[in-house]
DNA sequence: CAGTGGTGTGTGGCATGTCACTCTCGGCGG
DNA sequence: CCGCCGAGAGTGACATGCCACACACCACTG
């Protein structure tokens, strides 16, 4: 278990450190831990520890079972779709109203962590690749003015990225979503709101194809994945009743 | 304070507790209180109360002040562009999955809790009709088999509810809500998903503007309000990269 | 050897103890 | 009368105590 951090509530480290254990699979999805253990572990008393595992449980990462322990809970198929499928719903309508709303500082910044991504690709940094992704879509959401919504997605990826991590790789390689952060930043600096939630809306469901495709073989088989209810052809558009 | 109900965990119960009492304004919007306190009206000890308040903190619905209190959150006008404009982007979309996905006993269960909110209305009985109201939305969005979303939405509409308890029908009356409602149920029956879609779409619209309009009006006057940006008219349509 | 009952260990849930810090309020100096 | 300041009360955050209960393990019985 990795050490905590300084200068912050002894809550919140404990937040970042489990949340980061689970992520990496240092916590592996389906056993069980006892608060006590965790505490120890991390030097700190039962009540952080407890406290921050209920954000988690809240979150959906983990399950608290009465007399038994805390159980890491393993993001199932359906997950995955219902992640993605609220990603795609949310993503691409916050990217065309963030397009509207940018401000030079935030273009600044999307820039900078473009730039950083492409570095960490090139050094082949896997990890420090997602955190920049992560970062990116994080600064794109909250730019759209709605920090619900930035806040909710950004809580979704935790469920994704423990299967990303370490599997991200063996289908499509970090250059690949380089170039898909590429076509969404161009699209978002020339002012193309519609054409930026497009590109969102590809990357996200590419994205979505390639884990559930991978995570359907590894499971039961063949399963009915639909992702596309979320935004169809005949959709909200012209239903303007104002 | 509301005495705790029996057979169900104390942290549970005190959560429902808080929760109702947030809402009905009992815990006044903006005001300090501390857990002590809160804990020795429910009369069960802090460890309870604290816990359940981190869960409505995560929620958005109070705010932990250290060595102050934990202060019951006020939804400003920007909170509801934020919870409608949420709104507005997963329930149509949820509709629309579900009026595909819909089996009998969910049907049925719709038809039940339609009847009764129309009972409601007719007895005048606000608080029933809107927890009707509520389960109605609840099952619709359950029934689009996405059940975080679900979840999320419904959460939500606790940051509305406090505002729609007693003004909702300074506005509209409840009979109104039942109109709508009834559109969409027929339209649901009738296995029209894009129709259906639409008919919630005007819906939230309309509670939105009453609501953020009423809002306005108590703040500090004219802001720009457009939850428009949730589903443009050229959108999504024929975004399907697959 | 197989089945069973009881006991011991470990757990989450709840209660309580402790501490640093913030805010209040009254007394004192101007 | 007004302003400052310091002591006391009250708070959230964290640590610890306590309890009913679930489960594994083992001795005992057939």
């Amino acid at each position: 278990m990795k050490a905590l951090a300084q200068n912050e509530t002894v809550n919140a480290q404990v937040l970042t450190a489990l949340r980061a254990a689970v992520i990496t699979g240092e916590l592996a999805p389906g056993t069980l831990h006892s608060v006590q253990t965790l505490a120890t572990e991390l030097g700190v008393s039962r009540t952080p520890v407890r406290e921050a595992l209920i954000k988690l449980a809240q979150q959906g990462m983990v399950r608290f079972e009465r007399n038994r322990g805390v159980r890491i809970l393993q993001t199932s198929l359906h997950d995955l779709e219902e992640v993605f499928a609220l990603r795609l719903l949310l993503e691409p309508a916050a990217v065309r109203r963030a397009v509207t709303r940018l401000d030079e500082p935030t273009r600044k910044e999307l820039r900078k962590l473009f730039a950083a991504m492409q570095k960490a690709a090139k050094a082949d940094d896997e990890f420090t690749m997602l955190e920049h992704d992560r970062r990116f879509h994080r600064v794109v959401l909250e730019a759209s003015g709605n920090t619900r919504l930035a806040t909710y997605v950004d809580g979704l990826r935790d469920m994704v990225l423990r299967r990303g991590v370490s599997t991200a790789r063996e289908s499509r390689s970090l250059d690949d979503i380089v170039d898909e952060h590429a076509e969404i930043l161009v699209l978002i600096e020339a002012g193309d709101s519609d054409g930026a939630a497009q590109a969102m809306r590809a990357h996200i469901l590419h994205t979505a194809e390639l884990l559930i495709a991978q995570e359907a073989g590894a499971e039961v088989g063949a399963l009915d994945i639909d992702l596309g209810w979320t935004n169809p052809a005949a959709g909200d558009a012209d239903m303007r009743p104002d």
